[in-house]
DNA sequence: GGGGTAAACGGACCGAGGTCCGTTGAATGT
DNA sequence: ACATTCAACGGACCTCGGTCCGTTTACCCC
């Protein structure tokens, strides 16, 4: 169904981390696709803007982006990034859905930043090491990655259930896999995989720094115990 | 300091569920305590509630269990909770802090249970079985379980924040903690009970089931992988 | 029983997310 | 240029979580 376009989200740019086009209240949807490792798929043919609304849609992510440097992401309100903007509210949660997405479209540019590493950067991180290696730096990049713009991936993980369904998650989720076949993993990786993520959940990790006061290099040596374990014997009883 | 004695926040039942008496706009906290594996602290001596205030509290919890059996725990309102008690806003508000906690004390009873379960109940879950076997139906027992009370454990995990530090959270770590421990695993204990729990997560456990289709005994075959990892192989390289 | 005290209460009030719908104006065809 | 169309806009409006503070009342001590 769906006549209303719906709100139309953003960019037809070229991001693992936007959720496509129909943000959410989005109804069951039913995502066969993708499951062999990185299908990129661009997001499909975003219908293309017009030149208002990607003026506005730039002008508000700067503005966004000045208030949370500001103030901080948790305090960030809609009202005032339309305000900032020169534009009315409906206009930001047309192009952003709601306050996750633009939180999410602000994370937008770091996050590409971090999967350059991955993807195409120098090993051990990117392509070139061998895969345990590339495992070991992988979790310690998404740790310091997300430590590092730690309020604003706080903020944009609390729409509890587009955590996993954004590419980004994919993304890293496609990445682990491969990783973890190419180190000769054995058992469910598509389950190694989600666990692994989970490890390294910003909430996660989080609450183990302020509340249980872990220093990150004890959090990576964790990640390296459980990549260890992920990779070495694999699977014996499964049952 | 806390010179208001705050909201009183619920029961001095005893119970492992509920957070302290302070709720959410508490600030730092050490907690430095609680390392020792099972330290139960019977969450201190709750100051005695007046008795107009247990009644209220009583008949807002079973409101709310009502609610939440006629329309869903996410469209339970607190202001639909305090008038199906015939008390203000305010008296809801006072009793459980926020919206979570009311989510958080609906769940004690079926927490209770499930706790009973594992620290009293019939091997191989409770006391008798081997460490492995307690382990493995462990995890089989919380999948279950929160799938069951599904769209409460949901709810109530709408604070990001709190999720972790729930007494229900401490003392599942430190079950498993100590049954890590007693099944010979090695390496960082804390770190990997915590990976363990993450696995459980119920929203991760939701989006494997209900985006990706998976089977509750695929879930539970991984959960049995993880174990057999987790106190298989000591942790061999540690670096 | 009476009086003092602080717990408990109630509901007006506020702020912020999200929706709706009438209006504006960019794109496109002629 | 002009007309047509529909994407995009704007801001009033709604809902709901959460706070505040003046009022009520259970409890305790005499």
């Amino acid at each position: 169904m769906v006549t209303d376009s719906g709100p139309d989200v953003f960019p037809e740019r070229y991001s693992f981390f936007m959720t496509e086009p129909l943000p959410s209240p989005r109804p069951a949807r039913d995502d066969s696709a993708g499951r062999a490792d990185l299908v990129l798929e661009p997001v499909g043919e975003a219908p293309r803007l017009r030149a208002d609304a990607v003026r506005n849609s730039a002008r508000l992510l700067e503005v966004a982006a000045d208030l949370v440097a500001l103030r901080g992401a948790e305090n960030l309100t809609m009202e005032a990034v339309a305000q900032g903007a020169g534009v009315g509210k409906g206009t930001v949660f047309r192009r952003f859905g709601d306050r996750a997405g633009l939180m999410i479209a602000l994370l937008d540019s770091h996050e590409q930043e971090l999967q350059a590493g991955f993807l195409t950067g120098p090993p051990p991180l990117g392509p070139g090491a061998p895969a345990v290696e590339r495992l070991r730096a992988f979790g310690s990049a998404v740790l310091r990655h997300e430590q590092a713009h730690r309020d604003l991936y706080l903020a944009a993980h609390i729409d509890i259930r587009r955590r996993r369904t954004v590419p980004a998650y994919s993304l890293r989720l496609s990445h682990l896999r491969l990783l973890l076949r190419e180190a000769g993993a054995g058992g469910d990786l598509d389950l190694a995989a989600h666990s692994l993520l989970a490890y390294l959940d910003i909430t996660l990790v989080d609450h183990l720094v302020l509340r249980e006061a872990m220093s990150l290099e004890r959090i990576e040596s964790g990640w390296y115990e459980l990549v260890a374990r992920g990779t070495g014997a694999a699977a014996p009883d499964d049952r």
